[in-house]
DNA sequence: CCCAGTGTACAACGTTCGTTTTACATGTGG
DNA sequence: CCACATGTAAAACGAACGTTGTACACTGGG
């Protein structure tokens, strides 16, 4: 078959965001991929590289989808994303929490994502404000942190809270 | 000895906070409590009430020291907190996801920390404005919550921006 | 036609999991 | 001084862990 890789990688992308990495076993794994053991360390070494390659997957994916210029937009992505996929928090802060950052694989791209997330919130500031504004971009970040943390419990009340207030010190910072 | 259960529930709350909790096994946390297996068992009765004590024992401890009347006071807790206990984002939601939220007695406490957060937030708006203000207290919450969870990687600049926008977004609302 | 690639099933490796058992030491209070 | 609560050590439980080995079935291209 062609795409075993992509379906074993987004398959467990499934089943880690929610049953956690550390609490699933192999051999769920498989069963969600359908594919032998056998063929699964085939095509992705380990379960550490197995989890890598999730938070690969899922941060190519993350920003395909997050490719916004303005502050509504961000929100309103993540408002998107959370409908179709669901608010369990962070999957690249829980991959962190999980292996306590001792596993390199895994914390390369947990690292990697932040540097980019931080990235785009100085982007958005940016093109939003028509300069760059560090402090800005953090708070932007920092709010954009919350609502996905806050989302699980709080439901999609957390994410419009902080598109508002992004909204406010922005206009306020003008 | 008289302290046993707190020195088992303590020690456990360090080690779980370190490695995770589906990562952590038992016999690492007999190890840190300097306790047979058979006592741990006699105190906490399983792996799953010793998590529910380890996060009731830290919600105690959390609401002591956040028992703050503004928004400067909050963060500052924040930042002693931090300071004191390190950033390895927020332990509830931790193991919330780590149990996918399936297991009842962590489920609870993780709640009722939740509610009580949310309750406390209400409390600093409506001492700090004069008045609830049921949005703006959910955006301090969210702040909050995204200090917590971008301090990690952000370090305490992720506390300091979450404050200076929390103030200022109260003084525009004012 | 056959070879290389890609998949399968299945058992087993040694380790660690969470949990329980058995047997023994200690010190404190009635 | 006995009883009891509270601790210890060490071994074992069955199950699940991550991982590897062996052997076999299908497929497409030269």
């Amino acid at each position: 078959m062609a795409g075993t890789r992509a379906e074993i990688v987004s398959s467990a992308e499934r089943v880690f965001d929610r049953h956690g990495f550390a609490g699933t076993g192999m051999d769920r794994l498989c069963e969600a991929a359908s594919v032998s053991t056998r063929t699964l360390y085939k095509h992705v070494g380990s379960k550490t590289g197995l989890m890598a390659a999730v938070l690969e997957s899922r941060m190519s994916r993350f920003f395909e989808r997050f490719d916004v210029h303005s502050i509504e937009e961000l929100f309103e992505a993540l408002e998107t994303w959370v409908a179709a996929e669901g608010a369990r928090g962070c999957l690249f802060l829980r991959a962190q929490g999980e292996t306590g950052g001792l596993t390199p694989e895994v914390s390369a791209v947990v690292a990697e994502y932040h540097r980019r997330l931080l990235e785009l919130a100085r982007r958005v500031i940016a093109e939003e404000t028509g300069r760059p504004d560090e402090v800005l971009a953090e708070q932007l970040l920092v709010l954009f942190e919350g609502a996905t943390s806050a989302a699980p419990y709080l439901g999609a009340g957390a994410i419009s809270s902080a598109r508002s207030a992004a909204v406010n010190l922005t206009r306020q910072a003008r």
